[in-house]
DNA sequence: AAGTGGTCTAGACCACTCT
DNA sequence: GAGTGGTCTAGACCACTTG
């Protein structure tokens, strides 16, 4: 559940200066360091020269991380205010504030004020589309989906590495496709780790009201918090000419995008082919 | 030079606090609020019920923008400490500190334990190719630059409609090759508001080691903080062919940038082909 | 040793939301 | 009014860089 994090690292902050054991207690167990004023007390992770160093505030946000990836707050629920929390990681409120900041920074939490912090979602409509780039040129969003296709199959290697897997192994593979007005303008590939869709089928899919990534949030409690896209220009194949309505070699944005969960650990491979006659890719760059 | 900011809004804490006029002494005031114990008093800049609400800190950041629209502190150097800025503004470090937080996360400034906190720039090796998203397949990122043309000319509308000119206002046109291994990847043709790139010609642009933006940046004050980009296939014409070497027709991506300035202000429209047989454009989503 | 940014704490008050 | 996040201050000490 709960753990008082270590103070600081392999550092001279560990000698002259209290130091505590790792198994801290659980709740409120008042500020870890009593020995100086205000001053962290020092306790090492690892020996002296050790690899990690990290201050308490990113420890407490690893605390965090770990509690949602346990799934001990689900997507969209709120988490405990801030005091809260800085009683049960015995720091203060002022610590807690910045590894949240950070979260929020990185779209992993949502701030409100006066209300509380909640786990970031894909199912809202505020962000209905949050990894979605693609804009019209004319008029606003808004896009019908069309299932071609969901099965299980033995994976590839090239797509096995890249979700982290050993060819052969159980993923779960989506076809489908994106309308404007009723014209196709995307048509997407994805693939999935089968051993965490368990009981994804065409009628799961076909049911659910929103973007898929909301449905894996609630139905699978895998939540997408980042992802790597290459982005190239290609010719249409004979299938995908039909599928789009574009005529063979004509030209379409290939978008392959790489999904990771918590931990940095990939979860999604999906391959887009965008049809960019009337909407385009957006991208700021900062 | 420097101004006090005022405090806070058109909100109660106007009332029963001590009261401060507009035109602040410079460098070190002492503390602007003595009336309570630490908390901030009460000044407004607009009426009550004005349209602007903004904290302390954000005013802060507006006048270190301002500082450095007006090129107090150019491309690459330091800015005062944090205690000097505190001082000069008359508000604490930690309220400096958060201003100056927000600024990093937005690569407007770069922080520098131990040394300081300096000037954000496109000149560095570390951020050489900050806005370029382009990608080798392998091998690492080396690109010769060929510059094709350079000229003056004045605006067509819709040009100058995105860089917020009037047609026919001088502009300068650019249209360069980047090579990869001497094989041409990228067409670029840029445009600049004439008024601001005065003297810009092909042999200052020939002379400059490094990217645009860095000579941008040197010779003409301009710094691009931010761009919006939007990414397209389409077919390569008989023109775009014959620079980079692929057939009539080949699919080719096509990245439409509006680069940004201080204060929102566009200044810079750019439409690059790139083509994407062993490149490709690569993105993170948050 | 001095100066800079980085971390941590403590406490005050403000703004917003809900009951 | 109570509870939440948001802002601001003050002071301590740590880590890094430079002289």
């Amino acid at each position: 559940m709960s753990a008082v994090p270590s103070r600081f690292n392999a550092t001279k902050a560990a000698t002259e200066r209290e130091v505590r054991g790792a198994g801290g207690a659980i709740g409120h167990a008042g500020p870890v360091n009593q020995g100086a004023a205000t001053g962290p007390a020092g306790v090492l992770s690892h020996a002296v020269g050790g690899p990690s160093f990290s201050p308490l505030y990113r420890q407490i946000k690893d605390l965090i991380i770990a509690s949602l990836q346990g799934g001990e707050w689900k997507a969209g629920e709120a988490i405990p205010s801030e005091l809260d929390l800085a009683a049960r990681f015995g720091v203060s409120q002022g610590t807690v504030r910045k590894a949240v900041d950070e979260m929020a920074a990185e779209n992993l939490l949502v701030r409100r004020q006066g209300k509380g912090t909640f786990v970031a979602t894909h199912a809202e409509q505020k962000v209905q589309y949050r990894f979605l780039r693609l804009m019209p040129d004319e008029g606003s969003q808004s896009l019908e989906r069309q299932l071609l296709d969901c099965k299980r199959l033995r994976a590839p290697a090239a797509i096995a590495k890249q979700l982290q897997l050993r060819a052969g192994d159980q993923m779960v593979e989506v076809r489908r496709l994106l309308k404007a007005q009723g014209r196709p303008v995307v048509l997407d590939d994805i693939w999935l780790p089968g051993n965490l869709f368990k009981g994804l089928t065409t009628e799961r899919l076909n049911q659910y009201r929103g973007p898929f990534y909301g449905l894996f949030e609630a139905e699978f409690g895998v939540h997408m918090i980042r992802a790597q896209e290459k982005i190239r220009a290609l010719a249409a194949d004979a299938e995908a000419a039909a599928l789009l309505q574009v005529p063979v070699g004509a030209p379409l944005l290939s978008v392959e995008r790489l999904s990771f969960t918590y931990g940095d650990k990939p979860v999604e491979l999906r391959r887009g082919l965008y049809h960019t006659e009337s909407h385009f890719y957006r991208n700021e760059l900062n």
